[in-house]
DNA sequence: CTTCTTTGTTATCATTTGATAATAAGTTAG
DNA sequence: CTAACTTATTATCAAATGATAACAAAGAAG
């Protein structure tokens, strides 16, 4: 079956709004009284791209060096990432989920897998291969780094 | 082949991580002289669900009644938005975009179109065929409202 | 060595966003 | 009709975030 480029743009709009209102849903009830909202999304992505630069981060993220700075001092303050010196380059530090950061984020985590689980719950094996190869293409194609 | 539901919890995560690092990237070149950040999130949200009550708008965004309202007012100040009496309950107010937050979106969503297409210019129908359906998929089932 | 660039920090101020209380008007239930 | 609830608004204050300038230390290039 034939697919315009046109067509296709619209399913992916629709699918970053999908994708956004589920991470929504699954975050929203969430306990949150250590960090704010931007701290939490620091934590989140440096779960998934881990260790980072400050600039680094500050580039992927879209928030100034001062502010990130500022950010990143307040999760190590609280014992949530942790800085290491580069070795090659000093002026470099990388950034990473401390010990305590990790266990904070696999409390999400958490918390997402238990609505997750709750979701797929009554969905067939031959329907959950269907959906992992799905999101497969997908990652592959349209979502690769 | 057999998925446990945990592989495709992990999956899933990426997924959405993808999908919110694919918009940044398509927004982050956009305009924005006109309005905050989270008055653009509005208007994305009425641009996908429209028309919607004041109440419904905050529930669905988590943010407070009030706070929905100001907002709401400023973007309908800036002609962007406008409201709409429910013959019904006359309590109701219902929000959509006016011409003017229509063409605004446009705008928007040409720019995104436009590295879209540059993303997919070498694709060939047969992958596009792929994708396609790789998000039929998952919106009929993991991201199904 | 000197100059320029990169990386990160601190301080400060403006803007945006969140939270809460008080109010008003319309609807629903008793 | 009255009381309770829903929907929305305004006002106000606090907190979070963004923007900018000034600075310092290390590396790169000449």
């Amino acid at each position: 079956m034939m697919v315009s480029k046109e067509a296709l743009f619209e399913q992916m709009v629709s699918l970053i709004a999908s994708a956004h209102q589920l991470h929504y849903d699954m975050t929203k009830g969430l306990p949150m009284d250590d960090i704010t909202p931007l701290q939490y999304e620091i934590l989140e992505f440096l779960s998934v791209k881990q260790p980072i630069t400050l600039s680094q981060l500050s580039e992927c993220m879209g928030i100034s060096m001062p502010n990130t700075s500022r950010e990143i001092k307040k999760l190590t303050d609280k014992g949530l990432c942790e800085k290491i010196d580069d070795t090659e380059d000093r002026r470099k530090q990388y950034i990473r989920l401390s010990a305590g950061g990790e266990a904070r984020m696999a409390e999400s985590f958490a918390h997402m897998r238990g609505l997750f689980m709750q979701q797929v719950n009554d969905v067939s094996d031959t329907e959950l291969a269907h959906i992992s190869e799905a999101i497969k293409v997908l990652k592959s194609t349209l979502l690769r780094d």
